[in-house]
DNA sequence: ATTTGTTAGGCAATCGATTGCGTCAAACGA
DNA sequence: TCGTTTGACGCAATCGATTGCCTAACAAAT
């Protein structure tokens, strides 16, 4: 169907492998002038389009990273996911998107694939009981990065956040406006991200003294159902913090209409931040204070750092390299009422 | 380095060909039971992963398809592509994902490339340019399916939403509230999406006797500075409309704030109504009236009649497939004032 | 015993591009 | 003039899996 390599030979007159190295340009490789030209224009007449898959085949080489994570329709993912599409399609490569709903398995059964496929390396927003899976992925020697989270004491490359300070910082502030009482909503308790952004609520709870205990730290997912959920039991409690601090943005969303079903408002009644920004947030019913991800530097840093190691994977040594997050005070926090 | 079947075949004493044979289980084609036993577990043992990137080179079959969209961090788009992920994955097929930014040169530039990478089908989000490119790509008889836009004139297969009416009836809603006066901002103008929804607002505009006047129609680009600006320009007007109907989902952002900049309040000064619902828009400043896409819908019909295309092409009917919306009426709109 | 079948699996080509090595001819040097 | 270099390309193997066609061996039938 195609045209190939041996088809433009043959209409030349000479040997495929001629034109291949005519047409890759591998050095001037002692031909004609005159056999280059045509082989260029017969190859251009002709529409030629190399097989890519033969090549890929051939040279072990897909020019194709894979990209897995829990779910492409968060608008976190979505952005960073987006990031690195751009920079790849700039190097030249493509993105294979695979979503896991945060599922080690489905994870694992990825990979696979992925790594059958052949692509060049992974991008990987691991989930929670993903650990061994890592582990694995290292000792196969397939170049990857991870994003968002990462696992301790697992050398690996990694793009993640600063958790634990923004965290700490977004306590603070609220403490600074004299709030006693903050709730933390949270996310899948085991991921890196998560632990880390609650022991920077500890650490600001004790530096503050503010008031401590597990009942001002609830919720297991990043649901909306999760965030309604949450803070509608914390909102139950017979004293309710004055501040939440929410960590996940389709959570927070859940955890306003909790707010607006208990007949509260933000910030009079309860003031919110919540993680990671968005186009929308500065337009909700209080404009949303939150914790912003750079998403694009995150994709950007990712996909380098991936094809660093593509390019040499010899270098044994990986790097974590951890993005600042921004803070936005917005109209969502307010001093509390008493 | 990877375990070939060879290597199985060589362990077991048999040629690869049988090897290929007992582990593709191609019908019982005179296997001895303890041979396929024994060969079984050796690949087991071994932990054979077949080399997909050969296999798709030989049977020219990548199971992979590619989805080329204007931009994945867009919440429409990212909720469909994620609905196809969903779909295709259940049916072992992977997805490479493209960013065009409206693009129809990088459009081509992405097609071809995917082509070339042997992707057994394409699903498309085509930019307003890219009529003649499609137009090649049904000469090339790449199984494809539009979605969200398609072609007058050009008969392929297409998921779209039934624009037309969804504007109609929005502009009808508005009218019975007593709106006179709406305006009409628009995205990418040549989409057919666009045009169809124009024509929907146009037609309700004639049936219930409203303003009408091309200052009422603003906008051409999807864009949150685009909604900004033509909401600006539109409120502006000596006399200004009482309600909007709004094209796009990042644009209704933009939209929210430049009310907000004119220190106008929905519903109260402007009524709203937004394309595009999300899981934010009902915890907007003012709960945002959405024409709603049932985006897993979108998703779901556009790989199943990829899929469809791809198992046998012979077919050269082409189906466009109408996804019904649903009209979401919030607190963002209500009674004009005077 | 010879023919005819059938069973179980081997052989080799194939997909398209790449690449190390070989080769033929012209050119060059002594 | 003859060997040697170099320029310009051809040859064939290779990547791993698949598949149409063969074949050896044994069985059954006549």
């Amino acid at each position: 169907m195609a045209i190939t390599l041996k088809d433009i030979a043959d209409k030349v007159g000479v040997h495929p492998s001629t034109v291949s190295r005519i047409l890759r340009g591998t050095g001037d490789l002692n031909i004609t002038a005159e056999t280059r030209d045509r082989v260029k224009s017969v190859a251009q007449e002709l529409d030629y389009q190399p097989n890519e898959l033969a090549r890929a085949f051939r040279l072990k080489k897909t020019h194709t990273i894979g990209l897995i994570i829990p779910d492409i329709s968060n608008s976190f993912f979505a952005g960073v996911a987006r990031s690195i599409e751009i920079e790849s399609y700039q190097a030249g490569y493509n993105l294979l998107v695979c979503n896991t709903d945060e599922d080690a398995e489905r994870e694992i059964q990825f990979s696979k694939n992925l790594i059958n496929r052949g692509v060049d390396g992974l991008i990987i927003a691991p989930s929670q009981n993903a650990k061994e899976f890592i582990v694995d992925l290292k000792q196969k020697k397939i170049p990857f990065v991870l994003i968002d989270r990462n696992f301790e004491n697992i050398d690996s490359n990694a793009i993640i956040s600063n958790n634990r300070e923004s965290a700490y910082n977004a306590i603070k502030y609220l403490a600074n406006l004299g709030h006693k009482r903050i709730g933390f909503i949270s996310g899948l308790p085991n991921l890196s991200t998560i632990k880390n952004r609650l022991d920077g609520y500890k650490n600001a709870v004790g530096d503050f003294g503010l008031d401590s205990g597990s009942e001002l730290i609830v919720g297991d997912s990043f649901t909306f159902e999760s965030g309604y959920q949450s803070v509608i039991e914390i909102l139950s409690l017979t004293k309710p913090p004055t501040a939440l601090l929410i960590s996940g943005n389709i959570l927070t969303i859940g955890a306003i209409k909790a707010i607006l079903k208990k007949n509260l408002s933000i910030p009079d009644d309860i003031s919110v931040i919540g993680y990671t920004d968005s186009k929308s947030a500065p337009y909700l019913v209080s404009p949303l204070a939150t914790v912003s991800h750079p998403l694009e530097e995150f994709g950007k840093q990712a996909f380098k750092l991936l094809l660093k190691n593509i390019k040499k994977p010899k270098s044994r040594l990986s790097s974590k390299i951890v993005i600042e997050t921004i803070f936005n005070p917005r109209g969502s926090i307010a001093p509390p009422k008493r």
